[in-house]
DNA sequence: TCTACAATAGACCGACCAGTCTAATAATAA
DNA sequence: TTATTATTAGACTGGTCGGTCTATTGTAGA
């Protein structure tokens, strides 16, 4: 692994532990094991580190979790308890909360570039989201909202059931929570 | 107003606009116009001055927003539409979400004296909602659900709803939002 | 081999961090 | 008045911050 990737993972832990503020790039070049000299070769400032962490590891991470390819074949419903279902067994989401909701809202008040880079993901996740809700309705099994409007809600709502204080945060809760959306959208 | 009053309210802001992390105090000394002698009078470190900060302007702020005295006459729908269409008013929690919110999700990683103090208020105003959506039931406003599940499930989201990215929250994206939540609960 | 550039390495810098210290002043009680 | 305590005041400290600098090493082409 080259260092440029070990830098990377090291500044997408830190962040998504201590926050973009709280992020010291001594603490990340030392989880890294990389010398601050090559730091500074690969990436010209620590915001340029974060921006690259965020399009290389974080928006990937999130489409494990938030994104899924459509087919003519699925059912909308399903789709969706699969989704929350993936998202209740990783540990690190359920506790921590969605990493690019946690940076967006941090952001929010520090930098716009940040910020805007992140927002754009959100409206990637909800336009697929929409197509899904789409299908879903063809197929009369979701109720009938205006579909992006519906996406944009379901993904600021999970990621605000995500968000709860950690120590009383559980897989059990976070489906309990998501179990209101999928009783409000089916018909 | 008291030095002591002076640095509560320019902490309030400073964690608000920067985080806890991002939060300097001799940015908070100078917003207040206190010298740091008299805060460190007041407040054994900067965490105590957080913590008196939450306890005697951000959970009081946040009640202005998210609590309601309960009524024997009061219907739980009127409730719910007259605290969203409060909320949507307040230019600050629509642009940069909720502060108490912002703070819980920031501090999970961070400390947990803090976090379990913004945890309790999630608690008091979730027992709050709690009771409104019970009367709510009993007059066959509401939904047959859990109230407390359902309580929490309005809190989180609302907050959820909150927490977008400044450039793109409004007062009529949260209205809109928050419309989901209504058509859900109600009968 | 020589050349040129990419990457590694870490000492070093001024600015800023939370927190300490001592002295001065205001307020209160005897 | 005097003694006592609460509060104000800001210079100062050791450590950490993001970022710079120079030197060295690795690598690929001529």
């Amino acid at each position: 692994m080259t260092n440029r990737d070990k830098l990377l993972d090291a500044t997408f832990i830190e962040v998504y532990k201590h926050g973009y503020s709280g992020a010291s790039t001594a603490a990340i070049l030392k989880s890294a094991k990389v010398p601050k000299g090559s730091m500074y070769h690969h990436f010209s400032s620590k915001k340029e580190l974060v921006l690259g962490m965020v399009k290389e590891r974080l928006i990937p991470k999130v489409r494990e979790s938030f994104y899924i390819e459509l087919h003519e074949t699925s059912r909308a419903v399903d789709i969706l308890n699969y989704l929350f279902k993936k998202i209740s067994k990783n540990e690190m989401l359920v506790k921590h909360g969605c990493p690019l909701h946690k940076l967006m809202f941090e952001m929010g008040t520090l930098d716009d570039e940040i910020t805007e880079l992140c927002h754009n993901e959100f409206v990637f996740l909800t336009d697929n989201l929409t197509l899904i809700l789409d299908l879903g309705k063809q197929n009369a099994e979701i109720i009938e909202k205006d579909s992006k409007s519906l996406a944009e809600f379901i993904i600021i709502s999970s990621w605000g059931a995500l968000s709860r204080s950690p120590n009383h945060s559980s897989k059990e809760q976070f489906l309990k929570d998501t179990k209101h959306i999928m009783d409000y959208i089916k018909i």
